[in-house]
RNA sequence: GCGCCCGUAGCUCAGUGGAUAGAGCACCGGCCUCCGGAGCCGGGUGCGGAGGGUCGAUUCCUCUCGGGCGUACCA
């Protein structure tokens, strides 16, 4: 348990006591204890923690919530409240804990004693799987991908700190329509270039990628490809080029920071013929009609707006078809939760999934889709179309080789992913006060460069149990101090919340803490057990800086 | 038309139903002969609108206006 839960349940201990005996009394009359919370109040002056329990009893209890409150504090006895410095009743109803700052100089031992592990909650013994990019093999990275990887890594990041067992998954479309598709570009492509004159297919991959891919096929190859009848020059080349694509894929992500437990091939479920089973048991079920010779899954039953097609007339499942096999393959593999990152674009497909996995028998809230807005990408002031089909495109790597990969991941993840995000290029690549990563990255850097001060002038921080943390109780230490501590609890919230943006916040929270308390206090100074109590504060703060950081996919520089 | 997301300060955005709605940028004015000035300190009435539920709504519900996306036998 985090400082912070414990503070919280130690709280709602000594609540639930006073209330009992309250009852006992016959002060207070009551059934259950209604359902409150212990929050951490956002105007300092309400304290350190408050709850809402009066105001939430007045009903059962026929009293006023202050009246209630009041009561509640008249009975807290025993040593425990030797904890707290004040608690009061305040507002509507709020029972407002001071605490002493014991417990804040408690967190410098335990994050030195965790270091890079600070911020791990214990273990929940539950499997989660994050599945995030899965774009289709047939082209580079886009921007929409960049996010959704950023986004999807950072919070398997935190689901790993929350407690969580986790797996990065990537799904590989190396089936279907779009494939087929992909296969005639290539061929058409071929063609022209070996001195064919051919029609390039109206909705082909037309991008430069492709043609590139086409040259490299010809170096390989030459014209050999010529003497093969069509269907075996396209099994041929698709297989080149899915290979070559993926290789990319992954180098370009794993130059992103993203490695990936599994990847997952959508042509392994058609031939293990999982999609023909799962559709012959929902039809078996019932949750399939035909209708103009393709079938149709009920997704309407799930409050879907329409019925989806499954199998098309011309015998080709859908999308949807291998999808469902997917997840129920998912589900098999023994994962507690799903977490799929998806591009708002594909919000339409939410309920007819979850309904899938409904009519499939496992619980629909097993499985969470986490919708991100799309990219605008921008040049100083103009606006950067994306498209595959023009090629008119900035791909991940080349962004990468443009702003690099810190402040691109920073920047993915700083708006909750359910904003649009424009992205600047100009702006991410600048090395100024406008561009917010370096902030961070500079108050580690910061740091750094004290302790270097620190050992060259002989300095030692002094063995943890001989430094007195109580030296730190001006109002930035405390704050310092008091941000570190939350340090798991934000984990915590930002994993329930799927919000990985919150990180980021909280990094640069941190960062201007830190800032702050820099140009207020010396560490370097001649009061030497204040000197030692500060490097410690310096130490711990460096390491929550770099865990946040990490979590994040961003680097923690020594220097600038 | 219908569905999903978003409308918060000049701009870009935070804000697990709580008590006086916050940051960054931009703008103005200040700051250590000293650990990195990529820093710090100060300067701010704005939740698109109208109803409804709640002790209490930026947050939940309904309607409305504005923007994005979706609404294929594509993925």
């Amino acid at each position: 348990m985090n400082a912070i839960e414990a503070n919280k349940s130690f709280i709602k201990e000594v609540i639930d006591e006073a209330l009992y005996c309250a009852r006992q009394k016959g002060l207070l009359s009551f059934q259950d204890i209604p359902d409150y919370v212990i929050e951490v109040p956002r105007e300092k002056g309400h304290g350190d923690f408050a709850a809402n329990v009066a105001m939430l009893m007045a009903r059962q209890a026929r009293l006023a919530p202050k009246t209630i409150a009041g009561i509640i504090v008249a009975e807290m006895a025993g040593d425990k409240i030797s904890r707290f410095e004040k608690i009061e009743v305040a507002g509507a109803g709020f029972i407002n804990f001071f605490f002493t700052n014991n417990w804040l100089y408690d967190i410098p031992a335990q994050v030195i004693q965790m270091g890079e592990k600070y911020g791990y909650n214990d273990s929940l013994n539950l499997k989660v799987q994050v599945e995030f990019v899965s774009a289709n093999p047939t082209g580079n990275l886009h921007m929409g991908n960049a996010r959704g990887g950023a986004i999807g890594d950072t919070l398997a990041n935190i689901l790993a700190r929350a407690g969580y067992e986790v797996e990065r998954e990537f799904y590989v479309n190396d089936a279907g329509n779009q494939i087929e598709i992909f296969a005639q570009s290539l061929e058409a492509r071929y063609l022209q270039l070996t001195g064919h004159d051919v029609i390039f297919p109206d909705n082909g991959y037309a991008g430069p990628d492709v043609i590139q891919t086409v040259k490299n096929i010809i170096r390989d190859k030459g014209k050999s490809l010529l003497e093969l009848d069509s269907s075996a020059r396209r099994k041929l080349m698709i297989d080149y080029a899915l290979k070559e694509k993926l290789a990319y894929i992954e180098k370009t992500l794993l130059d992103f920071g993203i490695k990936y437990d599994v990847w997952f091939s959508e042509q392994s479920l058609h031939d293990s013929g999982k999609i023909e089973e799962v559709i012959q048991w929902l039809t078996e079920k019932d949750f399939i009609y035909e209708q103009d010779g393709a079938l149709w899954f009920k997704s309407t039953i799930y409050g879907d707006e329409k019925d989806e097609v499954i199998k098309r007339a011309n015998g080709f499942t859908t999308y949807f078809a291998a999808d469902i096999a997917y997840h129920k393959d998912k589900f098999e593999r023994g994962f507690d939760w799903v977490i799929n990152v998806w591009g708002a674009d594909h919000h339409g497909h939410v309920a007819r999934m979850k309904g899938a996995m409904q009519a499939l028998g496992y619980d629909p809230d097993r499985l969470d889709i986490l919708l991100m807005q799309l990219v605008r990408l921008y040049r100083g002031g103009n606006i950067v179309r994306m498209s595959k089909r023009t090629g008119t495109t900035v791909s991940l790597d080349e962004l990468i080789e443009e702003v690099g990969k810190d402040a691109a991941r920073f920047f993915f993840v700083m708006r909750s992913p359910d904003s649009h995000l424009d992205f600047d290029l100009q702006l991410a690549k600048q090395q100024s006060q406008e561009n917010p990563v370096y902030y961070a990255q500079y108050a580690h850097a910061r740091i750094c460069s004290i302790f270097r001060q620190a050992e060259a002038a002989g300095v030692n921080m002094a063995p943890l149990k001989e430094i007195d943390c109580s030296l730190l109780n001006n109002e930035e230490e405390i704050s310092l101090l008091r941000k570190i501590a939350d340090f798991p609890e934000e984990i915590m919230i930002a994993a329930r919340t799927l919000a990985p943006h919150r990180i980021a916040r909280y990094v640069l929270d941190l960062a201007g803490l830190f800032h702050s308390f820099y140009n207020h206090h010396r560490v370097l100074n001649s009061d030497l057990p204040l000197q030692n109590a500060r490097l410690l504060l310096m130490a711990v703060t460096r390491i929550t800086i770099r865990n946040a950081l990490d979590v994040l996919g961003v680097t923690a520089p020594q220097q600038m």
